[in-house]
DNA sequence: AACATCGTCAACCGCGAAGAA
DNA sequence: GTTCTTCGCGGTTGACGATGT
């Protein structure tokens, strides 16, 4: 792996002291971000993206080493089953952790130990009763085409006059002819980090997924009595969708 | 001691999304 | 609307140390 790579002559491979020393001083002196001026702003013969990986991956004083702890894997493998290989996110749950560890973690510990240990994983990846096999969550179920106008967290769907399905703050959202299903994947991507409380947010916030004020309590919500079906994938109920997305029952 | 195999993890690659031109 | 650039992500690779034969 070592050695000068590819033939624009930019170094490759594992990175000596003298690179971590530069970059960690560069990065603390400009800030995270345009990954593109760092390597001349730090004086390094390397990509831009192996000097964010490298920061983001090892350098970062934030991040944590050594062994994943009992509640660390524990909380992985929930955040597995809700999310599947988003392991940014899952990392992002995780203090300290980069996608990187927990990626690493996963193909190797967990992996192999649903082999050698079928319970385990039978506790954690299938219901006990045998309904339907357990879909990892993909949320293709209510996306947004842009994430801005619907504010995400502040959005909801009910069914307008017409019988299509909209978008309502406390006033219609602006987007609403975008909110249908056909929604893209990083809005999905933002809405799941904010339904299970990307950015820092409060799990336990029992108003997380209000912005209207008539929502403040969902957990206490009839949402099957009250909310449009026809935004639901089949044999799903808002009970269902919501009872997917509550880590604190998963 | 020598070799083979396994496990770990840093690093690379390719792709898609987003924003700017 | 199209093209280009940048960023971020997940999948994969490969070096290297540990362990087994």
């Amino acid at each position: 792996m070592e050695g000068v790579g590819g033939s624009l002559g930019v170094r490759k491979g594992a990175w000596s002291k003298v690179e971590d020393d530069l970059l960690t001083a560069c990065v603390l002196k400009y800030g995270e971000g345009k990954w593109h001026l760092v390597p001349s702003r730090a004086g390094l013969n390397r990509c831009r993206k192996s000097c964010r990986l490298r920061w983001l991956n090892y350098l970062k004083p934030s991040i944590k080493r050594g062994e994943f702890s009992e509640d660390e894997v524990d909380m992985m493998k929930r955040l597995h089953r809700l999310l599947g290989n988003r392991w940014s996110l899952i990392a992002g749950r995780l203090p300290g952790r980069t996608a990187n560890d927990v990626k690493n973690f996963w193909n190797t510990n967990v992996r192999k130990s649903k082999v050698s240990s079928r319970k385990e994983e039978i506790q954690y990846a299938e219901p006990k009763e045998t309904v339907k096999p357990h879909s990892v969550i993909k949320p293709q179920t209510r996306t947004l085409s842009k994430p801005s106008p619907c504010s995400l967290r502040k959005w909801f769907p009910s069914k307008d006059q017409d019988g299509t399905t909209q978008c309502h703050i406390t006033q219609p959202c602006a987007a609403s002819t975008e909110c249908n299903d056909n929604h893209n994947n990083n809005a999905k991507d933002k809405w799941l980090g904010t339904a299970i409380g990307d950015n820092g947010s409060n799990l336990e916030n029992d108003k997380y997924f209000s912005g209207n004020q008539d929502w403040t309590l969902m957990k206490d919500f009839n949402l099957d009595e009250e909310l449009p079906t026809d935004f639901l994938i089949e044999d799903q109920s808002w009970s269902d969708f919501f009872l997917d997305i509550n880590l604190w029952d998963l």
